[in-house]
DNA sequence: TTGACAGATCGACAGGCGTCGATATATTGA
DNA sequence: TCAATATATCGACGCCTGTCGATCTGTCAA
């Protein structure tokens, strides 16, 4: 089940940091999620979906980025490598938007405390 | 504000990935934070002390992780820069635990969804 | 004071990653 | 079909980071 899961992204299998036991496979993928969001542009990136709600051109990105075009479709590329968002095509700009299984996994991950939910 | 809370720790200055609006230096706390997180080893040492409940001796990580003794050290100091580690000296022996306001603003910060707590 | 041990720091090395310009691919409109 | 535009991919460069052996520092016991 853990190989399996692997093969679809860090986010569907990673565990939560409170854990009893974690295989090293759901170690890494824990690991791989958060160096996804480990990095300044896509921190900003995750924001603006977030904060949007609705999908984002992928051209919007570059000025609020500050970066070159190919550095954008990189971390773009990085965060949906990790399950983060989901891609899509309209006509030929490319729209992006937070998968919500990932939003409630990320949120599942670092519940260190437990007396949340 | 910012400034200073920057010369504390990411963790005390990094901000929700729902805020409206993300200072640079919120993102790059907020960056760095997730970094920390970010390697295998690092998951390892905080699932160990948030499963354990209470300060772990920093000999129990060397054979828990299989590193080296100066790459463990390496690890616990990138969580303690980062504000989620707390460091006890006690006699000879170095005890690490997780800072419990470390693990609160965890939490908040990947609340996506807004609808938990 | 001296020896032993835990842990931090230093220096070096290799690999990974962010960045960009150049180029390739795909889609639209003329 | 062809030109234009949006995005992805490639190759290269420099920096950051994980790793370790060697060494330094601090603490305890004898």
């Amino acid at each position: 089940m853990n190989s399996e899961a692997l093969t679809l992204s860090p986010v569907a299998c990673c565990a939560p940091l409170t854990a009893a036991t974690l295989s090293d496979d759901e170690v890494d993928a824990t690991a791989t999620l958060f160096r996804a969001l480990g990095d300044p542009a896509r921190v900003k990136i995750v924001n603006r979906l977030v904060t949007a709600g609705e999908p984002v051109c992928a051209c919007e990105f570059e000025p609020l980025l500050g970066l070159a075009q190919p550095t954008v479709s990189h971390h773009l590329k990085k965060l949906a490598d990790a399950g983060l968002l989901e891609r899509e095509q309209r006509g030929k700009w490319a729209y992006f938007s937070i998968r919500a299984e990932a939003a409630e996994q990320l949120a599942g991950l670092v519940n260190v405390k437990g007396g949340c939910c």
